[in-house]
DNA sequence: TATATTAGTTAGAGTTCTCTAACTGTCATA
DNA sequence: TATGACAGTTAGAGAACTCTAACTAATATA
């Protein structure tokens, strides 16, 4: 099953507001990715039923493994592309945004190559 | 105002069949798309009221300077991502397929870099 | 304790597409 | 001339989001 971008979007703003301030709410989703209370209420309520998150006893959003991975996985993405533009001297605000939009879209067969090149000129 | 992938997606397309055969008619656009007619009906119909595309008296679909210029732009995105995964070692399917998604999604700065890029190393 | 603030949900509408089903209109040919 | 094929449109529904407005519920504070 194909994932939708804006699941993915979702997934990785938990991911990073867990790792900055070490707990996520709803309205740290809305204030992070710029959209209301009731869209993350929508969305939460999706990735919930399809396994990507849970809720602790103080509704607290939680990423299951299967949601964890996918975080991951699009976090990765994010950071390989977004530091790759920046080598090709994109500028670094501009390099994230277009980072947060293609990361959703590239094969594993084609990120895997930038991945390698990127590794591979690292040290250039 | 931005462009919707969609559109973007059709003006490509119908600068492709131009190419290829000489006119365009709505069901070629939807063969070569791959979606159905009352699709591409409502497409053009959009496209024609955003003042992208005309129609001849034979009902044939033709781009307007405006609808050529975008056309051309994405046409050349395409082919510079396409060749430049291609030179990464994706196969040449999977880098036309991915260079269709992202052909929409990469500011004019990125693109530019990663065009740069691919001409200078063209010769290797 | 009354009031205000904050978090989250529900209801309902709108956007931008997609589709299927059913239709019109044109043309070729048997 | 009737039949069938093909091109294109319209109508209507549905998907996957977005939003605003209005609400509940819990907490903080004057």
């Amino acid at each position: 099953m194909e994932l939708r971008e804006s699941t993915e979007d979702y997934l990785e703003a938990i991911l990073n507001i867990k790792s900055e301030q070490g707990y996520v709410r709803s309205v740290d989703v809305a204030t992070h990715m710029n959209v209301t209370k009731p869209s993350v209420s929508y969305a939460t309520k999706k990735l919930k039923q399809n396994g990507y998150i849970s809720t602790d006893a103080n509704g607290m959003i939680l990423l299951t493994d299967k949601g964890q991975k996918v975080a991951n996985d699009i976090w990765t993405r994010h950071k390989t592309l977004s530091s790759f533009f920046i080598s090709l001297g994109v500028k670094e605000k501009q390099a994230l945004k277009d980072a947060c939009k293609v990361e959703h879209d590239l094969s594993e067969e084609t990120f895997n190559a930038i991945k390698k090149f990127v590794e591979k000129n690292k040290d250039k």
